[in-house]
RNA sequence: CCGGAUGUGGUGAAAUUGGUAGACACGUCAGACUUAGGAUCUGAUGCCGCAAGGUGUGGGGGUUCGAGUCCCUCCAUCCGGACCA
């Protein structure tokens, strides 16, 4: 009997597909457990081995729980509406949910390969109209509802109009309303005016704003969607435009989703970024005057985190876009001003990052220091951005970098008011110096004068306290064709819903995807759309991720988005496993929409995600061979130096290590290189014209680089040849033994020979080819059973906390050690399956159906671990006590012969080292005193 | 520049609370069985040294009987944010 990994694998494959292993009830008596894998975006690339390393983590987890006793949710679905696919149809004119189909197709069968045991009949599909219909229905709910301040959570817009109609806009929201109005005129105003005044409110609102706007791919994108001035997906330029779009309110949620933090287990890294993202801080607004040319007097409000350093404003800066500029602008100043304006707006926004220049200019005007009556002049810089805080800052340059950079370069004079703290080099934002050439603040700590300033300020009526966040509203409409419709009807220039029961608002097909006039989506090209008065805007690929984690719960229902039964039953997701690169995408979205539906009643809890843990990226390790410039001779990676070469990136697979296979490499790309002449690394060459016998002797080396993975650097490893060379119990343990799941690496196969064997050997615990099934009903020894319990154990921890890693090893030192106790005993090797199961699910049913049983393993109950069976025997380690290796001991009267033994000859050392004084502790290790304390 | 993380053999990596550093595996070397081996098995393998021995967790310093682990500092790599007042 061999181990066939192949006939096995398939077998059981079909098996668990046929007999519904995997179905998962919402009934059930046992706890409850909620794995979950960030669904895939179904690209056309397929998967390489990066990709399954989460769901594999995710799979072992999820079967581990289940074989503990719990219900396991462990579903899968495909994040399928989206940028990539368009483009496709765009180039290939193949509608995208054909290619999107195709490509889910193919993803099934490579995801079906690993033995995964999602429970595929709750499979979502964003793209499908039975799931999209409940995204249009939460926008609508979003749209419906409005951010209540008083009591910080989401209400039911009507709420609000209850209170226009009895209160108007005066004190409602606990805010002020951007729009003001009584009782009276708000009973007055028609629907329209009303409408567009509640836009003002609404979660999921529509106006005009400045947006990212990237030619190249004809949308705007969220700020999470661009990366360092360009878009994320194709690196294409990004410009800002003033356009009409679709945005959420997740900025009134700034402070829930800071605060959510502290309750959900996410890695510090991952809190930092999101709240670096959501960025609070707090200060005040304060108000300075300004005296214009023409003599009044205009308000400049600036927003300062350091109010405390008031008496160190040295000048004031205004960002260009700010109107304010040209009103405070003097006639003298007006031709610089003006110069400067043009100059800013010639730079793009790539441009002003790259390039830190300092620049600016002075308006001519000056502001009154509302505390000393100090005038200060006024600036307009780019370094100042409008749209932060109020577009205005106080600069202090003896505590702002920044600030101070600007005044030495400008010449303006600095003050100090920290004293020593100062050095004249470079500003200091310290907050513990004690404040000088300050007025009414001399000597005061600056924490204590930054309260002092807030209260004076607010005394004054010249400012207050003020919290503000870096995180903007999020931009949620694309001018795409692939996304879901909004449910929303343009009448006159105001949006109005759909009644949520014409719901799925379908996509309707297209000829074309490119855009429509001035910045809309493919859909305003189709007349009966635009008849309609639809949207012709499509929602963001975020749209169907925030939610979809809900769906699983409850998939078919097709009365409700997910009723409230089953969300109550299923709850948070207990585990949640995904990449890094959603920090501040979809895991913010997700959490603000699961806050909503929370605070409108639809769900009962606030946060989706109990645990993130993050796996590592595969990276791939590419391999180069060396061409002589200008010739078709390739030389070896040591003897690059000797000629001037290029260097190019050959396939992976070809390589052994660093070998290249000379065989495979004439072959590649229908022998591009058949004619090739090759120099191995001690000189000797290899051509394609000279016989067989002496080429093959040629040893080439390659170089290696380790990168991103990717089709075209030709260094992805596709998991389906591993899993079909050493089947999927082999790629699954292997990709766990490569290290923890959290650290990014890069991919080697070599190693993979050693998991082969291990499984091979654990295989000969059962069966060997020359005798067949070996396994018998003797009773297990001591040795035997300590082997078995601390395996359990050590098992069921490192499982537990994530450490495949060590589990693996665990599981191959077991298998050496009961190879040479040459036991094949059944009450010893049954429950090691039962633990192998998570890991290698298929070998294991099989042995388990071996060894006769019936059902599935993953039915079977996880073997209890005994302390008794792995206490240390004195004989290994003989002054060990109470079973542990290491222990501390004290003098006691009641030790045993052994100890006493043990404490005697300690003491005989210790008391010459400590001259006569008798130690009150001695601790060994292994019969070595390693501590004594006295 | 700011924030986070990580630095251990030729390689991937172990080392629950400070307690024999390098488990386990790859690779390499030697051997066994073989017509043959890229199959299987056995042994060796941090570094220097014939050896005894010395030395060793990025560098330097500190706490401790004892530090990969704790503290300070410097360096390197990776990730994220970067004019956020």
């Amino acid at each position: 009997m061999e181990y066939n990994f192949r006939s096995i694998e398939k077998k059981w494959q079909q098996t668990w597909k046929e007999s519904g292993v995997y179905k998962v009830s919402n009934e059930s008596s046992k706890p409850k457990f909620y794995v979950l894998d960030m669904f895939p975006y179904p690209s056309g690339a397929g998967l390489h081995v990066g990709h399954p390393l989460g769901y594999i983590a995710s799979d072992i987890f999820a079967r581990f729980k289940r074989l503990k006793g719990y219900n396991v949710l462990h579903p899968m679905g495909y994040d399928a509406f989206g940028l990539p696919a368009e483009q496709y149809a765009i180039d290939h004119g193949v509608h995208p949910a054909v290619s999107t189909e195709a490509n889910i197709a193919n993803f099934r069968q490579q995801l079906d390969n690993i033995g995964f045991c999602f429970d595929w009949d709750r499979e979502v599909r964003t793209c499908e109209p039975s799931y999209y219909k409940w995204t249009q229905w939460i926008f609508l709910e979003l749209f419906h509802a409005y951010f209540d301040h008083t009591d910080q959570k989401a209400k039911p817009i009507s709420f609000l109009e209850e209170e226009f109609e009895k209160f108007g806009s005066t004190s409602v929201n606990g805010k002020r309303s951007p729009v003001s109005f009584t009782a009276q005129e708000w009973k007055a105003y028609d629907e329209k005016t009303r409408m567009d005044i509640l836009m003002n409110f609404r979660l999921a609102y529509c106006g005009y704003g400045e947006v990212n706007w990237c030619e190249a791919l004809g949308t705007v994108l969220a700020n999470d969607e661009v990366v360092n001035g360009v878009s994320e997906r194709g690196g294409h330029p990004v410009v800002k435009k003033k356009l009409r779009q679709w945005y959420l309110r997740i900025t009134e949620y700034a402070d829930r989703l800071l605060e959510g933090l502290e309750q959900i287990d996410f890695s510090d890294a991952m809190k930092e970024m999101q709240s670096n993202w959501i960025g609070k801080s707090s200060g005040a607004e304060i108000q300075f005057d300004i005296e214009t040319p023409s003599g009044e007097k205009l308000p400049l409000v600036v927003y300062t985190t350091r109010p405390d350093t008031i008496f160190g404003v040295d000048f004031m800066v205004v960002a260009p876009e700010l109107d304010l500029v040209q009103k405070i602008t003097t006639a003298d100043q007006k031709k610089e001003v003006d110069e400067y304006l043009a100059y800013v707006k010639s730079r793009s926004e790539r441009e002003r990052m790259a390039e830190k220049k300092i620049t600016g200019v002075f308006t001519g005007a000056y502001a009154i220091n509302p505390f000393d009556g100090r005038k200060i002049p006024v600036w307009a810089s780019e370094y100042v951005l409008a749209g932060y805080g109020t577009g205005a800052i106080m600069a202090v340059p003896c505590g702002d970098q920044r600030d101070f950079l600007f005044a030495k370069h400008f010449n303006i004079p600095i003050t100090n008011i920290i004293g020593e703290h100062y050095n004249g080099e470079e500003a200091n934002p310290t907050k513990e110096a004690k404040l000088e050439n300050s007025g009414f603040l001399n000597g005061m700590p600056m924490r204590e004068a930054l309260e002092k300033v807030i209260g004076e300020v607010e005394k004054k009526g010249i400012g207050r306290r003020k919290v503000n966040f870096k995180m903007r509203d999020a931009a949620f409409s694309r001018q795409r064709y692939w996304g879901e419709p909004f449910p929303i009807r343009w009448i006159d220039g105001t949006a109005y819903p759909l009644p949520a029961d014409q719901l799925p608002l379908l996509l309707p097909e297209v000829d074309k995807y490119s855009p429509g006039p001035e910045g809309e989506g493919p859909l305003s090209n189709i007349p009966e759309w635009t008849a309609l008065q639809l949207e012709t805007n499509t929602m963001p690929g975020y749209a169907g991720s925030s939610w979809y984690f809900l769906r699983y719960m409850d998939p078919h229902n097709e009365n409700e988005f997910c009723s409230r039964k089953a969300s109550d039953y299923w709850g948070q997701v207990d585990l949640y496993i995904g990449g890094t690169e959603h920090a501040v995408g979809h895991l913010l979205y997700s959490r603000m929409w699961t806050k909503v539906l929370y605070d409108l009643g639809h769900i009962g809890h606030d946060e989706p995600y109990k645990k993130l843990v993050n796996q590592g990226m595969i990276q791939g390790s590419s391999r180069f061979v060396y061409r002589v410039r200008g010739t078709n001779q390739f030389v070896s990676a040591g003897l690059k130096d000797q000629y001037e070469t290029d260097t190019l990136h050959v396939d992976v697979n070809m390589v052994d290590g660093f070998e290249l296979n000379i065989e495979a490499f004439r072959k590649w790309r229908n022998g591009e290189y058949k004619d090739a002449e090759l120099i191995g690394e001690d000189g000797t060459i290899s051509s394609p014209h000279t016989t067989n016998n002496e080429g093959q002797s040629v040893k080439y080396l390659c170089g290696a680089e380790v990168e991103k993975m990717s089709k075209s650097k030709f260094n992805t490893v596709n998991p389906d040849d591993l899993v079909q060379r050493y089947g999927a119990d082999t790629f699954r343990m292997y990709e766990m033994f490569l290290g923890p799941v959290e650290i990014s690496k890069p991919w080697d196969t070599k190693g993979i020979e050693g998991v082969h064997r291990f499984l091979k050997k654990f295989w000969r615990l059962f069966a060997t080819e020359e005798k067949g099934w070996i396994v018998n009903e003797k009773a297990p020894t001591d040795a035997e059973l300590k082997v078995l319990h601390k395996t359990i154990r050590k098992i069921g921890d490192d499982t537990e906390r994530f450490s495949f890693n060590t589990a693996v090893s665990a599981f191959m030192i077991a298998t050496n050690e009961l190879a040479d106790l040459d036991c094949h005993k059944k009450a010893i090797l049954e429950p090691l399956v039962i633990l192998l199961t998570p890991y290698a699910p298929h070998i294991c049913e099989e042995i388990w159906h071996l060894l006769g049983n019936s059902g599935t393993v993953l039915d079977a109950s996880f073997p209890v671990f005994e302390e008794k069976y792995v206490k240390e025997s004195t004989k290994d380690y003989p002054v060990a006590i109470n079973g542990k290796t290491r222990t501390e001991m004290t003098l006691a009267l009641d030790a045993s012969p052994q100890e006493v033994e043990a404490l005697v000859l300690a003491n005989e050392v210790v008391q010459k080292w400590l001259e006569g004084k008798a130690p009150k502790k001695v601790i060994f290790v292994k019969g070595k005193m390693v501590n004594v304390v006295v």
